[in-house]
RNA sequence: GCUCAUAUAGCUCAGUCGGUAGAGCACUUCCUUGGUAAGGAAGAGGUCACCGGUUCAAAUCCGGUUAUGAGCUCCA
């Protein structure tokens, strides 16, 4: 029986009887055999061992391929198991995925691995490496590799098996003296890792179960050579240096301390870029139809039971007891507008009606999950809830896709990632109800010729939602904003409206945030811009800088003067070189800073010099404030006009 | 909440074998009035997170608590 593969470039190879990806690498050429790490057949990924008996397409991959990392990553994971199981045989072997830049691989063990024990697996990983060992694929019905498993002491691994189908065959891979379950495939030998570190320890539940005990998790990066993993590692070093928490400090922008867990000490200049936000957004908003409310801290419980949300989140929420009446904290607006949307009879003629508040709500997250400004226990969102009718759901996603859109344009974030969530098993609402509400969100995306992704099942059980995330300078993804359409609350809170033909009608909510939480979302700015924000949101604008005493009476002018046409200016007048104060306030990474000698206060100007070094030369106030006033531009006029 | 780690001056961090605490920067005072990334001198500053234990003696060893960090779980 002959064979014909059909390569990449459309050329075609015939054979007499079914060949091995390897044989046919070697038939192209020496080189290619020698790269060859796996390969697509049929667009299926496959060892290079493996045998094609039928006319098929082929890709080879080599390191320079696409699924190369993928392959790699995962033979680098059992390298780990191996090295694992040499250097602590009771060690019991569960699962290793491949994950973004790497892999992990969790372990059953008494005890907990140590930064020593990394050490010496990765060291014994290098040595299994050198060993160049072959990498052997087997195929082993179900029942035997259980029992084989079992008798090998890997109850684990015998319980994955077991729950696969019984009339499925196992491929299990053998490295020496080790053996896994896989699906593969795998490097033809350990010899192919070349580039692998291990990054950190940590434990991790069985099955992803936090009922179940818990394992040791190994996690690694591995990639085709030396030099992308040291680019992998000065990624993460840029990371590190972006960190919000550590720039925040730095920058005296807000602090935490042990008496408040989870919430957060905003200082001068941290509020000074929160106020900058909230403002710009309490401008928008206004012009986009939003009405801004203020609603209470402290709640009678019996609102979150009548809402729904005790049932589900009475842990979650910090409870008061005062004067025998039990009070919650607010841990999400919505309960509190449908009260407002509730005073007073409302018609469809006051449809929609759109009620906005930067909502500050509490919410008592587990400790483990707390992390700087991204997640707190107390924070503010950028709450509001529209209020319609079903027919007009379509048109506020729409207008609302719009908003969020010029917002993050605005704030600089230009690749934005969206996903709806569709209608999960457990939900309420009929499906009629269901399909148009998702179509009306599906449709509002299409009518913007955005590509989405579909999460079938993951909506909330009162409504189908949008989430949009969007993607920072060094290319990490934040969910921020999300529109979800609620059948549920509005009637449980009995919100109605009188229709047209004089009934009672019950309306559709839309929970949406743009930005999620304040807190949140600057730590993100903290990050994606490092600390040096635009001119419309840094915290100073300018700094006013005199050389010698002799301009402490001009500096402060210039100071009265750019504040006065609406500018966040400081002045500092401290005795001390220029060149000092320009290097602590260049390190503060305020955009501008101006100083003023004796020339500039005989001539009414300014020496600007920006944060990045550049020399800008002196102006008049006036050209300096116009040049400020475009750096500002429209956004920070929001700010300034409101 | 779970696993592991960490907690020393305002900040960043040293502190060996258990013997009574140190640096740089910041801060205060004085000198210096200097033109684009650190002028000089002196001084002050710590219940070594908190509670308990072991010990003649604890920053150091042990237990607990709290917070923080890395993951896991969760996230209306």
């Amino acid at each position: 029986m002959s064979v014909t593969v059909t390569l990449p470039d459309g050329s075609q190879r015939r054979f007499d009887a079914p060949v091995t990806v390897a044989e046919v690498a070697a038939g192209i050429g020496a080189g290619l055999a020698r790269a060859a790490l796996a390969a697509r057949v049929d667009g299926r990924l496959v060892d290079t061992s493996y045998t094609i008996a039928a006319d098929a397409s082929l890709a080879i991959v080599t390191e320079r391929s696409e699924d190369a990392l993928e392959v790699i990553r995962h033979s680098t994971a059992h390298l780990l198991a191996q090295a694992v199981k040499q250097l602590f045989p009771s060690a019991q072997v569960t699962i290793g995925p491949v994950i973004e830049d790497g892999f992990y691989y969790d372990f059953a063990f008494e005890r907990a691995f140590t930064p020593e024990d990394l050490v010496a697996i990765e060291k014994r990983m290098e040595e299994l490496a050198s060993a160049d060992i072959a990498i052997e694929r087997s195929v082993m019905p179900r029942d035997e590799a259980v029992a084989f498993f079992r008798g090998l002491g890997e109850h684990y691994k015998a319980e994955i098996i077991a729950s696969i189908p019984s009339n499925e065959d196992i491929s299990l891979y053998r490295q020496g003296d080790f053996v896994d379950l896989c699906r593969g495939p795998h490097v033809p030998s350990t010899g192919r890792l070349k580039a692998f570190r291990l990054t950190k320890l940590a434990g991790a539940y069985w099955r992803g179960d936090s009922r179940n005990e818990m394992l040791q998790r190994v996690y690694g990066t591995a990639w085709a050579d030396r030099k992308a993993l040291e680019a992998y590692l000065r990624r993460i070093e840029e990371a590190e240096r972006r960190d919000h928490r550590r720039i925040g400090k730095k920058l005296r922008l807000f602090h935490t301390q042990e008496e408040a867990p989870g919430m957060v000490f905003w200082h001068p200049r941290g509020w000074a870029i929160y106020q900058a936000v909230e403002q710009y957004m309490r401008a928008k908003l206004g012009r986009r139809g939003y009405h801004e409310i203020r609603t209470p801290q402290v709640v009678d419980f019996s609102l979150w039971q009548r809402s729904g949300h005790a049932d589900k989140f009475a842990d979650n929420m910090f409870a008061l007891k005062s004067e025998e009446r039990d009070f919650a904290v607010k841990p999400m607006n919505c309960p509190c507008h449908v009260q407002v949307f509730n005073q007073g009879l409302k018609s469809y003629r006051d449809l929609p009606l759109r009620l906005a508040e930067f909502g500050s709500c509490h919410r008592n997250e587990p400790s483990g999950s707390l992390h700087g400004l991204m997640r707190v226990r107390g924070f503010t969102q950028d709450d509001a809830h529209i209020f319609c009718t079903e027919a007009q759901i379509q048109s506020e996603v729409a207008q609302f896709i719009d908003l969020l859109h010029e917002v993050y344009a605005d704030f600089g974030f230009t690749d934005v990632i969206y996903r709806l969530s569709t209608r999960p098993g457990n939900r309420v609402g009929s499906d009629e109800v269901w399909d148009k509400a998702e179509q009306a969100l599906a449709e509002a995306l299409n009518a913007k010729e955005l590509a989405w992704e579909l999460l079938p099942g993951e909506g909330a059980f009162y409504g189908p939602k949008i989430e949009f995330s969007l993607r920072d300078c060094i290319g990490r993804v934040w969910q921020c904003g999300t529109i979800q359409v609620d059948f549920s609350m509005p009637g449980r809170l009995d919100a109605e409206y009188v229709a047209e033909d004089g009934s009672r009608q019950t309306p559709v909510m839309l929970h949406r945030a743009v930005l999620g939480s304040f807190e949140r979302f600057i730590g993100i700015l903290i990050e994606h811009h490092e600390g040096a924000f635009p001119a419309w949101l840094a915290p100073a604008q300018a700094v006013v800088m005199n050389i010698t005493d002799a301009q402490r009476e001009y500096a402060l002018k210039v100071e009265e003067s750019l504040k006065n046409k609406g500018f966040r200016v400081i002045s500092d007048l401290r005795n001390e070189k220029i060149g000092f104060k320009i290097r602590e306030h260049t390190l503060d990474k305020l955009p501008f800073l101006l100083v003023v000698g004796d020339r500039e206060a005989e001539t009414a100007t300014v020496a600007v010099r920006t944060r990045r070094g550049e020399d800008l030369g002196a102006m008049t106030l006036d050209e300096f404030a116009a040049h400020l006033g475009a750096e500002v531009d429209r956004r920070g006029r929001f700010v300034m006009e409101g």
